[in-house]
DNA sequence: ACAAACATACCAACCGTTCGGTATGTTTCA
DNA sequence: TGAAACATACCGAACGGTTGGTATGTTTGT
């Protein structure tokens, strides 16, 4: 019997198809309810190969979230609003993507930090702290056009940049848990566009006040 | 040896304090991590106990999102706020509840519904269905007062009192992310303080688009 | 007496992890 | 040049602890 001079092309990649398979599933079931037998099954690797990269589960929880960090900021980087000249063009822009990418079922739209954060919460701190660098790194790279934004319209309020933008990722991850709740992508979609009214109306404000609501 | 006689006063109320355990330790670890025992040991009862009450351990998960869904009900139906007379009040009545009530560690004031939703979203359907229950049922307590407040001040908008409804429960499952994200209460407070002017800038906005002015 | 409300003891399946081993490069140095 | 030495990538059976769940006994209120 000949040898079956097996070159493996896809050897060198079970790292990275772990990390897939771990975003994937992850969104659908959670981090505690899925196995390491699940992600090797789904992305098509053993045990051995999980165990050789990642030394425990937990680490592969902190390098997906990792994983989606580096893959969500290529993304956005790269995204066709991004070369609009306007901050707050790209400000918009950037909400408009956001709501363009909603599609399909949610385990696929949603975001995997934030679904990961609450369940890990109390019980791997390593991969919450993972998940939150993720969604603040995001969050921060909106501020440089809310400030210009800001700027370029003399708009003096009583918020910052860096809460608007955190702000945004709240709107958008309380989004996906509706989504989610339902099973309806439209769910999400409203409070995105609630999300855009209310961008619409600080930036339509010379001087915005923004002034609780002090008995009219 | 003489029978102790003694009245138990803490028997019969396994399940409420199963429930209750499952409210606080899910929260923090969340559904798939939290196992049996460790819910029978937070609630100071026995296995026997908990499979008596509970067919299984997914049936205590929609039973503690209906619990849930229940005392919060009763919570905001007796809150002070209620009492007011102007439902705009109201509403920001609630809004101001909801801040006020952020408060101590990320795992007491934030929701469990909202926790679970996303964990379970693959891999337990019937708890999710609970937990949607739960969270859209309780936007719709909301509906009534924003659809007066709208009535009151002749708003005609392009967004229902549905939509907005959910769209404060998506910034505060939101909020609570990020305030799981880093422990800190003010990532959640801060956002809730955007809503707040969001509602502001909505309802002190006349029919006459494109010149808004603030105040009463 | 009787049923509901527990407690105790136990089990089989599953889980994360370990580990001895193979296959395929890569470096070293005579 | 080439082959020994080393490094990396991967395999998969097996292990011990944990898990959700069960079977059965005991207490309690009516």
């Amino acid at each position: 019997m000949p040898r079956p001079a097996k070159h493996h092309p896809e050897r060198g990649d079970a790292r990275a198809r772990l990390l897939e398979a771990a975003r994937d599933v992850i969104r659908a079931k959670g981090f505690a309810a899925t196995s390491v037998d699940d992600l090797c099954k789904a992305a098509g690797v053993t045990k051995g190969a999980f165990f050789h990269h990642f030394e425990t589960k937990e680490a592969l929880g902190v390098a997906a979230a990792a994983y989606w960090a580096e893959t969500t900021s290529a993304f956005f980087e790269n995204a066709p609003y991004r070369k609009l000249e306007d901050p707050l063009d790209r400000l918009f822009g950037y909400v408009e993507f956001r709501k363009a990418i909603i599609d399909g079922d949610p385990a696929e739209f949603t975001c995997l930090v934030g679904t990961m954060t609450q369940e890990v919460y109390g019980s791997h701190p390593a991969i919450r702290d993972a998940c939150a660098a993720s969604i603040f790194g995001h969050a921060a790279t909106l501020e440089p056009d809310i400030a210009a934004a800001m700027a370029a319209r003399g708009i003096e309020a009583d918020w910052t940049p860096a809460s608007l933008a955190r702000h945004t990722q709240a709107v958008l991850q309380g989004a996906f848990i509706l989504a989610k709740a339902t099973g309806d992508r439209a769910d999400a979609l409203d409070s995105v566009d609630h999300l855009k009214r209310y961008l619409t109306l600080l930036f339509s404000t010379p001087r915005s006040k923004g002034n609780p609501h002090d008995g009219c």
